[in-house]
Parts: structure tokens; C-alpha cells; sequence
DNA sequence: AAAAGTATCAACCGCCTCGTA
DNA sequence: CTACGAGGCGGTTGATACTTT
């Protein structure tokens, strides 16, 4: 049997719409045969990140809101590189999305704050306020992040204002409903809660949030 | 206006885990 | 129990867009 060459690189809206027929009929498993049935030249690996990033229903793209930021630098402080995992506190974006993000954005803004922090000009309550009062020791991907004594303990999303004024973010509208929705959960059930896509008429997200802009 | 530098993000790679035969 | 394949995940790359010089 001749191996058919396989496609690599960005995908064709002919691509795109065949992949999203072939869901359709037989389901987002089984990858590879999907690949095969489809009639794409793809892997089926190439074909569940093009789903799972880009195509599947519920996806919010474009910009990260502030709020959204926030929970990934809070997430990411408890969890470190685990990015499906923050994914799945955040409806709508993918785990490659964040860690695009947090690599182009965040970790920017982190370094800067470190260095702020560290800088000897820092007024001595900001500085105690970082930690222990010593220059910030940062050393590897986790490191930037600010500890619980700016983000406030790490189980508890609603006393984290206070690194919300200090990486200078602003609210939007939607940012603010969010907000105050997220206010109205037990903290448990903030970090119990997964968004799962399938399922998405039982869960306890609200996506009309998303819509009132 | 053009070249160089930087940022962004889609997509790939390779490793790991888990289910199944 | 073991081997194997599929899916999931995090790290990395490379093309393109954008910004600066």
C-alpha cells in the first residue's frame, strides 16, 4: 500500500470545512481514522489541534480580556506550565491560546514587575508587600509569579484586586459581569468547575456573558 | 521608504499516559 | 503481563505582522 504524503502547515478553508463534516458525522475521537475517512491529507493529530484550537463550537476568539489574564497569572501561580488545565477554568480559550499568551504577555509584565521589584528606588511597603521584603528570587517559569502575598491566598479569586491594580489592568464591561457572576461562586466550586465544551447546556458557566458587548 | 528587530500565534514535535487486544 | 496505538500535553518553531530605527 502506497502512503498517501501528508499535508503540513496552515490549513485551507476547503480543509477547515471538511474537517468540521467529518466531526460532525463521526464524533471528535478517533483521530486518526477520522483523518483517513475524511479524505484530508492530515494526520490525525494535525486534525484534532486544528479542532480542538480553531474549529470546535464555543471558541471565544480574539483578544484575552483582563479578567481572563488575571485568572491565567492566579492559575498560573498555583499550577505553573499547566496550560489545559488553566485552560479549562477559562471558557472558550484553548490551553495553546494561553500559553501563547502568557509567553508573549505575561511573562513580559512579570519581568518587569520583578524588576521593579527589585529595584532599590521601590518604596519599602510595596516591597514588603511582595514578600518578605527581600528582592524577589525568580528562577524559572513559575518564578514571576508574584507570590500569594500579592495575589492574595491562592484559593480565594476575590482578594486578588489588589495585583489586579498592580499589573495595572482595566475592567471592560463584560469584565465587570464576570466579575461579579464569579463573586456569586463558593471558591471551591471556581476551581471544582471545568468547562467542558460537550456539555456546555449543563454547565455552570454563563456564556450570554459573552454576548452583552 | 527600507531594513532590522520584535511580537504574535498557528502548527508541529516528541514524550507521556491510558485503554485495549 | 505486555505491546501497541491513539490521544493529550507542554515545549518549540517558523511564518507573518507589526514596530522601531
Amino acid at each position: 500500500m502506497q502512503e498517501v504524503e501528508l499535508r503540513k502547515g496552515p490549513w485551507l478553508e476547503e480543509e477547515d470545512e471538511k474537517l468540521a463534516s467529518a466531526v460532525a458525522v463521526l464524533g471528535d475521537r478517533r483521530w486518526d481514522a477520522l483523518a483517513k475517512s475524511s479524505g484530508l491529507r492530515r494526520s490525525g493529530k494535525s486534525c484534532r489541534l486544528r479542532w480542538m484550537n480553531y474549529l470546535r463550537p464555543n471558541l471565544k476568539h480574539g483578544n484575552i480580556s483582563a479578567e481572563e489574564e488575571r485568572v491565567i497569572i492566579e492559575l498560573h501561580t498555583k499550577w505553573g506550565n499547566k496550560w489545559s488545565r488553566i485552560a479549562r477554568k477559562l471558557p472558550g480559550r484553548t490551553d495553546n491560546e494561553i500559553k501563547n499568551y502568557y509567553r508573549s504577555h505575561l511573562k513580559k509584565k512579570a519581568l518587569s514587575l520583578e524588576k521593579e521589584c527589585n529595584s532599590s528606588t521601590m518604596n519599602t511597603s510595596l516591597r514588603s508587600e511582595c514578600g518578605t521584603g527581600s528582592p524577589c528570587s525568580i528562577n524559572d517559569d513559575r518564578r514571576f509569579l508574584i507570590n500569594d502575598d500579592i495575589l492574595g491566598p491562592s484559593d480565594d479569586y476575590y482578594s486578588s484586586d489588589h495585583a489586579f491594580e498592580m499589573l495595572s489592568l482595566t475592567r471592560s464591561p463584560y469584565e465587570t459581569r464576570l466579575t461579579e457572576w464569579m463573586s456569586t461562586w463558593p471558591p471551591d466550586e471556581l476551581y471544582n468547575q471545568e468547562w467542558n465544551y460537550d456539555d456546555c447546556s449543563n454547565s455552570v458557566w454563563d456564556f450570554s456573558l459573552w454576548d452583552g458587548e
